[in-house]
DNA sequence: GCCGTTTAGGAACGATCGTTCTTGACTGGT
DNA sequence: ACCAGTCAAGAACGATCGTTCCTAAACGGC
């Protein structure tokens, strides 16, 4: 009963996840997700509770949506050069880390939850890469340079680049053919 | 002529790059700058001009005194993966690339200024990187990858986790004995 | 048709933002 | 000793921040 909702909650949770990790977290004001997301003010604090409960709530979203397929495309591959193509290929020029990056560099410092939050994805991305790798250790350089390769694919104009830079990383951890 | 100077200018721009590199541009307001700093206000905006300008001569410092020398250390190896090992030492526990991973994520995208300085950076790593790599295109991977490990650095708390990652990394770039 | 409940639509709140203004302290040159 | 010029100190500005309050609109149940 009550009056139905005029907008779809979920549908708000993944554009708001696109405003967060194309602006940061304080570069979204209230007023910028109002204007955006076809949601007003008090539907936005009666859903979320709070600008930090939207950004929790995109957070997990993302973490749910957008890094576990690459857990999971990691999961399918033989090796490990493999799986970093396989990863690079999921986020297929997209934003599949854009969010979680913004998050670990910007929020992740000053909040302790979202710290949690990004520690608990980027352990996922470990495992699932140290299942298929010689070394735990190497698995952690590998998650590393995944966002470190998506860090410069959306700062760098030319983006190309980056899909070439990451396929000569995959091409060296092949085995090498003596 | 006029009275003299309460504060190091230069030493001004250090500390406020530190402020600016853990919590973000949004994150430090004037008044904590003018806190911390021991600049008062009218001081602090008769030598800068603005916040962003004072923004501006702490990245470019950032550049000139961190980057540059993890470049210069790049330039004395002999191989990728010994390369990346000296980089590793010269940040040796500290912030070497924090701000411009910062500047990176938080500020390149919605300003250009910024975009360039960080691209500048980066190309300058790069060209470091791939004077001994046997690809150019590897050489922007390790660069990214270098990014992505200071910023698991920063985020994880158990930061020698990711030196051992790096060891790992660097030891799988040695060509194999075979 | 009225009631309880939930949402939409805005106005409004105090706090904080980046920036500017005003006043007084301190300097070198004449 | 006075003047011109620079800096320190802090109050104050309008704008914007996240958040709350109030009223009208749209539903299900009796």
């Amino acid at each position: 009963m009550g009056r139905p909702r005029g907008f779809d909650e979920i549908e708000v949770v993944r554009a708001a996840a696109a405003l967060f990790a194309d602006h940061a977290y304080d570069g979204v004001s209230i007023d910028d997700l109002v204007a955006r997301l076809g949601v007003h003010r008090n539907s936005l604090y009666k859903t979320f509770g709070s600008k930090r409960g939207l950004y929790m709530a995109a957070l997990r979203w993302h973490v749910e949506n957008r890094v576990r397929p690459l857990v999971a495309a990691i999961g399918g591959a033989d090796d490990v050069a493999e799986a970093v193509r396989r990863a690079l290929a999921v986020q297929e020029g997209g934003s599949g880390l854009d969010l979680l990056l913004m998050a670990a560099v910007e929020r992740a410092p000053v909040d302790p939850e979202v710290a949690a939050e990004v520690a608990a994805a980027l352990g996922a991305l470990d495992q699932a890469l140290a299942a298929r790798s010689p070394s735990p250790e190497l698995a952690g350089a590998l998650t590393s340079a995944l966002l470190g390769l998506r860090l410069r694919g959306r700062a760098s104009s030319t983006a190309g680049d980056c899909e070439h830079a990451a396929a000569a990383l995959a091409r060296r951890l092949d085995p090498h053919p003596c």
